[in-house]
DNA sequence: CATGGTCTGTGG
DNA sequence: CCACAGAC
């Protein structure tokens, strides 16, 4: 029962992404993501121009003149710390959204890392909408969140049924022109085959279409390059995917070759890939372990393989030295574990280490606004509510040299967490006055987080009413987003967490039912098939039915394959994935129309020659800046809040400049469309959900996770 | 100059 | 309940 298919998705570059999107830039316009004065994303355009992550942006603008930047949202108003220098009293306005105009050239100085904090809510709204459209795509995967712009799928079942289904298929004519035969298994599997060679890099050369796994992968690749065409239609991102039998290889493949390029590699491969792959790169391997194992003289996964296992055993134990044997031979029996909601959210900053309690007083406040708001929505969106909450901190005593210590403190909630902020600065406040302040100052940071999520009671009212705290329910706590405006010690209970962010209650409803709604039903039932895709696909294609890029490489290892696609067979590589996408888009508008005939057909508005749904024409605004409001509230921020600074890594690499015209193309098209339609048509059926879960429950005897190997090394003694 | 801010999971 | 490791 082997071999699972695995996918993993990477978006590239995603928070730029993001911010294009919102703001209606155009896909080939450099850009970058800043946050205070350094970048934390880098889009390919820019990348070409030998801006990196981590540079500063007077060196990047230097680099490139022409560079647009947009810096990550912000929250909480200056009047914190001592610098004086106040605006409050414009109202709760959240931060500015800016955009570095290239020519406008005014900053207004929005931004500012001491007396504000970043908030990365946006992307994870943004994640959010892909998850749900993951999901209504591919009802029959198991879907991981592995991150805010990483996604990991089991799609064997859907692969299975895939098969099956084409072997009840007529035997159509089939391309496999080249002498393959279609082997045993499958009769007519042939369209599948050729589907999955779109614009896919085969580690090791042309997929072996004898071998039954390797025909499945290949209808892996296939699913992979239709979700890939749905989330660039549907959401506006392109990614890059990994296509293999578990997650370990999966992850190396969507990092293998990107941006927008698809990465299978067959078992057979495994070696190939894992010989010279720095330890780095390996999931799991990237800190202490990794340290360690490069102690005993190792830098590569292949040399890895190569220390006796004794050696292993000594230093990390049995189970783990298991674990690590077979993860640098590329094997892994990790499962996928539907995972879509956080477990946990918490708001955070750092900032010059300080004793002045007013100033952590404000922080607190900064924090527990944003959390609050975040956990109204997420309140509104899964019913549900934290029990647990967290006050940690960073400072107190440090010897020289010695890195500052952080703490967490459990906190206490009197009648149960809530999302209000002035609770929570209350009670955070009070807690650190009472319990930490003298082992906490100076303090370089402070942090607040809500975990153990509990589903609330049922239904409405009165049930509920118990677990509702005081005065804010839902609906209020929601606005948090709004900046601080009071100034630092000042609570009033006045300005409660209100904010004048608009109709989060009904727009939250929307997402709510949005996920819920009956696109998966509609999809599941009667949406076409990837079989079906792959057989038209196959015909129109590639009638000779001749796996593309697979057939043209002559068997060689994966670095002549690699090689030759980025080299001078890019011509040829882009047109593949070209072509793939184009039949994706295909696919996807034939979905949309169905979907949109059978659930909406109110709003039946294709566009003439592309049905993209329920677009509607941006505002060409010139001046891209777009504040706030500017043109798409499209993206409705459900509810400003939000949360904290930083970064995340995207750590893609490799293969900057490469640009897919065709991807351009869709691009603008989007763009120019705007932002897609938000609002589904929403229905109550939560019974495709529930359906599906049962589904995939039963998959998998619950493996143990490898993380549960690669986790801390227990100490020894005692 | 340095990331930082979020997340998840394990061990004690 | 808390510290720590790992990832992005
Ligand atoms: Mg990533």
């Amino acid at each position: 029962m082997a071999h699972r298919v695995i996918l993993h998705i990477d978006f590239d570059s995603y928070y730029t992404q993001v911010e294009m999107k919102r703001l209606s830039i155009p896909p080939e316009t450099p850009c970058a993501v800043q946050q205070w004065e350094g970048l934390i994303a880098v889009n390919y355009p820019a990348r070409a121009k030998g801006i990196t992550r981590h540079m500063r942006i007077r060196e990047a603008k230097k680099l490139c003149p022409e560079l647009v930047l947009v810096h990550v949202e912000t929250l909480g108003d200056s009047s914190l710390q001592g610098t004086a220098a106040n605006q409050q009293q414009h109202g709760g306005g959240a931060a500015a959204e800016d955009e570095g105009g290239a020519e406008g050239g005014e900053q207004e100085e929005r931004h500012d890392r001491l007396t504000q904090k970043a908030c990365l809510e946006r992307y994870r709204r943004s994640t959010a909408e892909v998850l749900a459209v993951l999901h209504r795509h591919a009802p029959a995967a198991v879907i991981e969140k592995a991150s805010i712009d990483e996604v990991f799928m089991d799609v064997t079942a859907m692969v299975d049924a895939e098969l099956r289904q084409q072997q009840h298929a007529s035997p159509a004519d089939h391309p496999n022109g080249g002498g393959t035969r279609g082997s045993g298994g499958g009769g007519g599997g042939g369209s599948s085959v050729d589907a999955f060679a779109w614009g896919a890099v085969v580690v090791g050369g042309p997929l072996d279409v004898s071998s039954e796994f390797e025909r499945r992968l290949a209808v892996g690749a296939g699913i992979a390059c239709r979700l890939r065409g749905v989330l660039l239609r549907e959401n506006g991102y392109t990614a890059s995917a990994g296509i293999a039998a578990n997650k370990l290889l999966a992850k190396i493949g969507s990092a293998m070759h990107k941006p927008n390029i698809q990465t299978v590699i067959p078992p057979r491969s495994a070696q190939l890939v894992m010989q010279d792959l720095p330890l780095k790169k390996l999931r799991n391997f990237g800190g202490k372990l990794g340290e360690q194992l490069e102690a005993l003289g190792c830098a590569t996964a292949g040399q890895v393989q190569q220390l006796p296992l004794a050696t292993l055993v000594a230093h990390f134990g049995g189970e783990r030295a298991a674990t690590i044997q077979l993860a640098v031979r590329g094997e892994s029996q990790e499962p996928v574990q539907e995972r879509e909601r956080p477990k946990s959210m918490l708001a955070a900053k750092s900032f010059e280490p300080t004793r002045d309690m007013a100033a952590l007083e404000g922080w607190m406040r900064v924090l527990a606004q944003e959390l609050a708001g975040r956990m109204a929505t997420d309140e509104a969106e899964y019913r549900r509510r934290p029990r647990n909450l967290v006050l940690t901190y960073r400072g107190g005593p440090t010897p020289r040299n010695a890195p500052e210590r952080s703490r967490s403190r459990a906190m206490p909630r009197p009648g149960g967490v809530c999302p209000n902020a002035d609770a929570l600065v209350a009670a955070a406040f009070h807690l650190f006055q009472t319990k930490c302040a003298a082992e906490a100052l100076p303090c370089s940071r402070l942090a607040i987080a809500a975990s153990d999520f509990v589903d609330l009671p049922a239904d409405n009212g009165s049930s509920i009413a118990r677990f509702l705290v005081p005065a804010a329910a839902a609906g209020a706590g929601t606005a948090g987003g709004g900046s601080a405006t009071s100034p630092s010690g000042n609570h009033a209970a006045g300005d409660q967490p209100t904010a004048p962010s608009a109709q989060s209650p009904q727009q939250q409803q929307q997402l709510h039912g949005k996920r819920k709604g009956t696109g998966a039903a509609a999809t599941a039932a009667g949406g076409p098939t990837v079989s079906s895709m792959f057989q038209r696909a196959a015909k129109r294609q590639q009638p000779d039915g001749r796996a593309a890029l697979g057939a043209e490489l002559p068997e060689q290892g994966m670095h002549e394959c690699v090689t030759q696609l980025q080299g001078q067979d890019q011509e040829a590589q882009q047109q593949q994935a070209h072509s793939h996408q184009e039949l994706a888009q295909q696919e996807v508008q034939q979905q949309q129309q169905e979907q949109a005939q059978e659930q909406a057909p109110q709003q039946q508005q294709h566009t003439p020659g592309r049905g993209l749904p329920s677009a509607r024409p941006s505002p060409a605004g010139s001046g891209a800046a777009a504040a706030p409001g500017a043109g798409a509230s499209a993206s409705g921020p459900a509810a400003a809040t939000t949360a904290s600074p930083a970064a995340a890594a995207e750590d893609e690499q490799a293969l900057a400049g490469v640009d897919l015209e065709e991807q351009q193309r869709i691009m603008k098209e989007i763009h120019m469309l705007s932002t897609l339609n938000r609002k589904q048509p929403e229905s109550a059926g939560s019974g495709q959900h529930a359906a599906r879960r049962t589904t995939k429950s039963r998959q998998q005897p619950q493996q143990r996770g490898i993380s549960s190997f690669f986790g801390r090394q227990p100490k020894k003694g005692g």
